[in-house]
RNA sequence: GGGCCCGUAGCUUAGUCUGGUUGGAGCGCUCGGCUGAUAACCGAGAGGCCCGGAGUUCAAAUCUCCGCGGGCCCA
């Protein structure tokens, strides 16, 4: 009875797959592979957690297949590799999907739908994809325990949330100030940034230049430029760069005498003649006040209508001297905070001019333009105006121009914690290497405030209240305490709108306690997952075993984001690195190169990958297509040449050994036979495999995957398949019992178990379902994944034998070049070859001669020192070929009757071996053969019958065709040198 | 507009950190060969302004600077 059940020669890899699926989850193989080593030292991951409201694409998945294959291999180095699952449900993208599909899209038609409904319908919608994403996840092999997962809005999450964000306040570090946000007036609506990009247009806008009169002088204006006039109401300095010149300039045209101001560089801005009276540098300016255009809005909190320095000024456009106005521009707002002036907000959220500005009280912003320019040409402050052409933001949803503008703003100080964030970015190991301190380093370098609080209604509720009376404020860190300070019934779901009825006791005043209607930026979700998922403080054990992590991966635009959200909150909190090794994944872009994106529709579709090629296939397309970092231009072509090349050789490379051990009832149990005692085809194939797992575990501990991956390929193909297995084949073939068989089978046997676990984290089915076949009893195991990563022995490594191999195979090429070149085919045998070299190559061919011979088919290979080259190149029948500078072969191509005879034999066996081969004959099958030939033909056969019956597994070989067709006879007619041979074969 | 990364044959890429013979390989193409595991393999050939320009150097795909194209993150 066979050992090893048999094979199909096809592999059929997607069905393997499937089986190998239902078979892992009877088995529980992967939460048996957690935990038999939970002894073991702790791996700790954390999982980026993604949105479950869209359909996984070819980049989700790649980051997942990167995520197992460096879980798969700490746990088979004997780690503890626990893989909680996670899922990222709040924010703004998932209540955009909600407004689409109800068709409202502003603030005021959720509040009239209802906010108890719509967060609810949200709840929903986060989990509307999620089957497919666990699909992917399971299809694709990626083990990660989907049944206990961590869900940003489970209230155990949001709780260790709210403690986190206690400790920030604790250390004073949160604070309410104002932020600029794209805001769209109609939806009143900020947006993120991402929806700001999606519609930027080319817009035509007047632009003015508007004279500021200089306070303490007499008809001595300074000449600012803006494309929004309607922020002149809102005007609180004028901008100049402290080291640029600056003029000023008398117009000849003008009929008062007047006197400008403005960049030299600028002069052209200027449709006059004019006359420069004075030169000086920008700083010369600083201080000097001016006029208010429009005495309307009042100013708030600090200085206004002065001269300030600043280094963004430029002198591109405009006249070098920038109107600022903090409510309406983010680096105007930074500035002023900046030199502490003051701020003045002429208008309401939803875009119009408040009762502040009696002319253009309720007019839009916008509209208000025209009528702003008018006053000011009414009060000869407009020195001209322009048409300007930008490009400029509207609002995805409904077409509106976004305005810029400031909103109150609950804030992080990250500033205040630079000096920690770029301490903790120290411990951490980047791969790639540059991002440490190139463009996360260069981030927190000028790292600004956290604007954390959003105006809207699915998320984490910030947890501060503000007294009503006194305007105290205060921050809840439990559920415990917003119990112990509540007023009312405390809800048990925090969301919103339940948790905004809560009120609490002002401790100072005794006065009511409301909360700030806001939620929390989704990021800080998210970042807080190395605590909250594990509701520490409230549980504090898995919390310690599994801080900080060893490892997370993710794409690269999770730099300022994930991976910025974590080190930022831990920063604050623990004052500690949240993880310790990260690698940043590069973009999958289609085959054009261009990043795949619903609206351009070119994603493809991963389950048809899956269908066709299978998860091994795309899991190898990944790991070999390039360093992980970079961006892979993605195509299923790509992928299919992975199945053909590589998996498909590693099957084929199994399916020959099952083949053949199953004719042979080669049992591996029953055989022990030690490396040395072996030949040195399979003591090269040990040594090579051994050099290669040293050298695989060497690139995977520095994520230089592609490196491993590529080095197994080359194994596999090459020094396996196409060297050793081609080799050694005649050795499985002999029919009788030996122990060079036994070597031959042992040696392979332990090489194909070895790789199934050496290639068990890449393609984690084919390797599953090789080694269930290839090892079937004795060990408790019953999984590869279940086994020990192999370690590399180094006494099996020879490197002398390695080196010799590889000059063997030069020494085959360049034999087979020189045949070519004379142009006589490998199977014609020739008398000799001659290698020329130093004695110590000698010594490393001389083991091999009897490779060489084979493969060159000469009956002799003469071994020569340098001195006697001469002697063969004088002869004309050795034909030279130059190997490398110190080796010249020689090829001796004189043929006789005997090697023609021999060469015509061979000919007819591989013929015969064809024929075999074309009507599906058993290996074992004994046959018959019949010929017709000319007396050359005739006399070859006979004098070489042994040959071909050994060969052939022929019992008879006779001359001349039987008279009568029979399917039983299978004839063909073939031309051999220019000879006509018909050979039959049937059955014996 | 700024920062970071990438650009090598028709395609996928090695080599770039650490400058040094004639820039390697696979797929595809042409010709020849081999083959009872292989849809595989072997040999030969065609196919490279190493994105462009300037500089450093005895010497540049490699180092520096300036551009161009693509990607990402910001503005």
């Amino acid at each position: 009875m066979a050992y090893f059940k048999s094979e199909t020669q096809r592999a059929n890899f997607v069905q393997r797959e499937e089986e190998l699926l239902e078979h892992w989850d009877k088995e529980r193989t992967f939460e048996r592979s957690v935990e038999r080593r939970k002894d073991g030292e702790p791996f700790v991951f954390v999982e980026g957690p993604p949105t479950a409201n869209g359909l996984p694409h070819p980049g989700h998945v790649l980051t997942r297949v990167v995520k197992d294959l460096v879980l798969r291999y700490k746990t088979m180095r004997g780690f503890y590799v626990k893989r909680k699952a996670g899922w990222d449900t709040h924010g703004l993208p998932v209540e955009i999907e909600v407004e689409k599909n109800l068709g409202i899209n502003t603030k005021g038609e959720i509040e009239d739908y209802g906010i108890e409904k719509f967060n609810k319908k949200c709840k929903q919608s986060v989990f509307r994809y999620e089957k497919e994403w666990v699909n992917a996840t399971k299809r694709v092999g990626f083990w990660v325990d989907m049944d206990d997962p961590y869900i940003t809005f489970d209230i155990n999450y949001m709780e260790s949330v709210w403690w986190s964000l206690k400790e920030v306040w604790k250390k004073g570090l949160l604070y309410k100030g104002h932020k600029v946000v794209p805001f769209c007036p109609r939806c009143e609506t900020t947006l993120s940034s991402h929806e700001v990009a999606q519609d930027y247009r080319d817009v035509e806008d007047p632009s003015v230049y508007v004279k500021f009169k200089l306070k303490q002088e007499q008809d001595l204006y300074l000449l600012a430029w803006t494309t929004t006039p309607w922020t002149l109401l809102g005007n609180i300095a004028l901008a100049v760069h402290p080291s640029n010149t600056y003029v000023k300039v008398k117009l000849n045209a003008s009929t008062k005498d007047e006197t400008l101001i403005l960049a030299e560089a600028r002069l052209d801005a200027l449709d006059d003649d004019y006359e420069i009276l004075e030169r000086f540098e920008g700083k010369a300016l600083e201080d000097l006040e001016y006029e208010r255009l429009f005495e309307y809005a009042k100013v708030e909190g600090g200085e206004a209508h002065k001269v300030i320095t600043a280094e963004f000024v430029t002198l591109d456009e405009g006249t070098g001297i920038v109107h600022v106005a903090p409510a309406f521009g983010e680096v105007d707002y930074e500035v002023c905070r900046e030199k502490k002036l003051g701020f003045s907000q002429p208008v309401n959220s939803a875009g119009h001019f408040t009762h502040e500005v009696p002319p253009l009280e309720g007019m839009f912003v916008k509209d208000a333009d025209r009528l702003i320019i008018e006053l000011m040409e009414q009060r000869g402050v407009l020195y001209k105006e322009a048409k300007y052409l930008h490009s400029y933001p509207f609002c995805w949803r409904c077409g509106s121009p976004l305005l810029y503008y400031a909103r109150e703003s609950w804030f992080i100080a990250m500033k205040s914690l630079r000096d920690g964030l770029l301490a903790n970015n120290e411990k951490i190991n980047w791969y790639p290497a540059h991002l440490k301190h190139g463009r996360f380093g260069n981030f927190l370098d000028g790292i600004e405030d956290w604007a954390l609080s959003r105006e809207r209604f699915w998320g984490t509720p910030l947890n501060i209240w503000l007294c009503t009376e006194c305007g105290k404020d205060f921050c809840v860190g439990s559920i415990e305490e917003l119990k112990a300070r509540a007023t009312n019934t405390v809800p048990s779901d925090l969301h919103r709108p339940y948790i905004d009825e809560v009120v609490l006791r002002c401790e100072d005043c005794g006065g009511d306690m409301r909360r700030v209607k806001d939620v929390i930026d989704c990021w800080y979700d998210s970042g807080s997952a190395p605590f909250a998922q594990w509701h520490y403080p409230f549980e504090t054990d898995k919390f310690k075993q599994n801080f900080p992590a060893d490892f997370i991966t993710e794409a690269i635009d999770q730099t300022r984001g994930w991976f910025y959200s974590l080190l930022a909150v831990s920063t604050a909190i623990f004052d500690e690195p949240p993880y310790l090794n990260v690698l940043s994944l590069g973009h999958i872009l289609d085959d054009k190169g261009v990043k795949m994106s619903k609206s351009k529709r070119n994603v493809v579709d991963i389950t048809a990958i899956f269908n066709n090629e299978g998860a091994d296939a795309l899991r190898w397309y990944f790991y070999t297509a390039g360093p992980l970092s970079d961006d892979i231009r993605f195509s299923e072509q790509g992928i299919l040449e992975k199945q053909k090349k590589f998996l498909n050789t590693f099957w084929n490379s199994y399916f020959f050994f099952v083949t053949y051990a199953a004719i042979d009832e080669f049992n591996p149990e029953v055989k022990v036979i030690p490396v040395a005692k072996r030949n040195a085809m399979d003591r090269w194939i040990i040594s090579r495999w051994n050099t290669l797992t040293t050298e695989v575990i060497a690139a995977i501990e520095r994520f230089e995957v592609h490196v491993a991956a590529r080095k197994i390929e080359e194994f596999v193909v090459n020094d396996l398949s196409n060297w050793y297995i081609r080799r050694s084949r005649r050795r499985f073939w002999v029919p009788e019992e030996n122990f060079d068989k036994d070597c031959a089978y042992l040696t392979l046997y332990e090489v194909l178990v070895s790789l199934c676990k050496l290639l068990a984290p890449f393609v984690p089915f084919l390797t599953e379902h090789v080694y269930l076949n290839l090892v079937r009893s004795g060990d408790e195991h019953k999984s590869v994944h279940l086994c020990d990563y192999p370690s590399p022995d180094e006494s099996l490594i020879d490197t002398a034998l390695e080196d010799s191999m590889l000059l063997l195979s030069t020494l085959v090429e360049a034999g087979r070049r020189t045949r070519s070149d004379a142009g006589i085919k490998i199977r014609q045998p020739l008398r000799e070859v001659v290698i020329v070299c130093n004695a110590e190559k000698q010594d490393k061919v001389t083991s091999l001669t009897a490779i060489l011979k084979d493969e060159l088919n000469v009956r002799e290979v003469t071994l020569v020192e340098a001195s006697s080259k001469s002697e063969f190149a004088a002869v004309e029948e050795y034909k030279q070929a130059d190997v490398d500078e110190d080796t010249t072969l020689f090829l001796n191509t004189g043929l006789d009757k005997e090697l023609i005879e021999e060469g015509m034999v061979r000919d007819i066996v591989r013929r015969i071996q064809g024929m075999r081969k074309d009507i599906d004959l058993e290996y074992t099958a004994k046959i018959s053969i019949m010929y017709e030939g000319d007396d050359a033909v005739k006399e070859a056969i006979t004098n070489l019958a042994d040959y071909i019956r050994e060969e052939t597994l022929a019992v008879a070989i006779n001359e001349g065709l039987p008279s009568v067709e029979s399917e039983q006879i299978y004839v063909k007619t073939w031309k051999i040198d220019k000879k006509e041979v018909r050979l039959a074969i049937k059955t014996a």
